[in-house]
DNA sequence: TATGAAACCTGAAGTCACTACAGATTCAAG
DNA sequence: CTTGAATCTGTAGTGACTTCAGGTTTCATA
């Protein structure tokens, strides 16, 4: 995809060129993410440079772990005139800060897991003195 | 929820009893996680301790991050004989290895938000020339 | 014992972000 | 003109629940 490659592209070429599936792109035109493009006479979705760069960027962003509500927002703040870089910057750090939480509570999850799993000699011996399941049904 | 506590429970004490939904209890129900219970006359179902400390040790697993369907994996090693310690540790220890795969995934989504954060000074800059914006809008 | 609020019942639909399918139509190459 | 790939629409499925509607049961209080 070098910038202003070509003049138009089928529902297939777009989604090659974006990294995602046909099925993708006719899915963010029903949510509203994506415009509804011009048809052919027979009515085969017709798009333009301009839908190829939004859909680049719907999926970088989700790439980004933004949901399909927070794109929304941010391109609101693209399409409309008058907002500001601060907008922007607010929902990226809010985003960072959600992902920040998640990896927290994966490393505590990773902690618990391995600390039971230590516990446990692994081998042939019966679950019921296993002290994964021990550490699991009963209490601690 | 001291061990052996009350003789029967009520769906609502059960749920109260293992923090979790009323909902939730017949869901497990329905996906045969927990097992049928008896009912009153009047239809309402009707539980034991050792169903609270299924659905607990349901609760504990889902918090581990584990899947419904390892679930009840790791039950059907726990309820029928001749299974071993080693075959839930390795089953413990493949949901490690995934954990640490999404927090692997998550530092690198964390760097990636962060880098394209910096470059932005934020305040009331039109969108046109947010450093975010180009970087997920145009080419880097 | 009567009553009424709270708890419970079932079954279906909604959530999120797609993915997959079925059956029909259109497009493009040979 | 034919054929096979691509596209069309609409619906259903995924996971792990949650929510809703409309009805029935339970149990503490009057």
């Amino acid at each position: 995809m070098t910038t202003e490659s070509k003049p138009y592209y089928s529902i297939g070429e777009l989604a090659v060129a974006a990294d995602c599936k046909v099925e993708t792109v006719r899915y963010y035109e029903k949510t509203t993410l994506m415009p509804t493009p011009s048809r052919t006479e027979g009515g085969h979705r017709f798009y333009v440079f301009e839908h190829l760069k939004r859909l680049v960027f719907i999926r970088r962003c989700r790439e980004l772990g933004f949901s399909i509500e927070q794109i929304k927002e941010l391109l609101t703040l693209v399409d409309e005139p008058n907002h500001t870089c601060g907008e922007v910057k607010a929902l990226t750090m809010l985003q960072a800060r959600e992902v920040q939480k998640k990896i927290n509570d994966l490393k505590r999850l990773q902690k618990a897991l391995n600390s039971i799993s230590a516990r446990c000699k692994g081998g042939n011996y019966s679950v019921d003195n296993c002290p994964i399941v021990n550490a699991l049904y009963n209490k601690k």
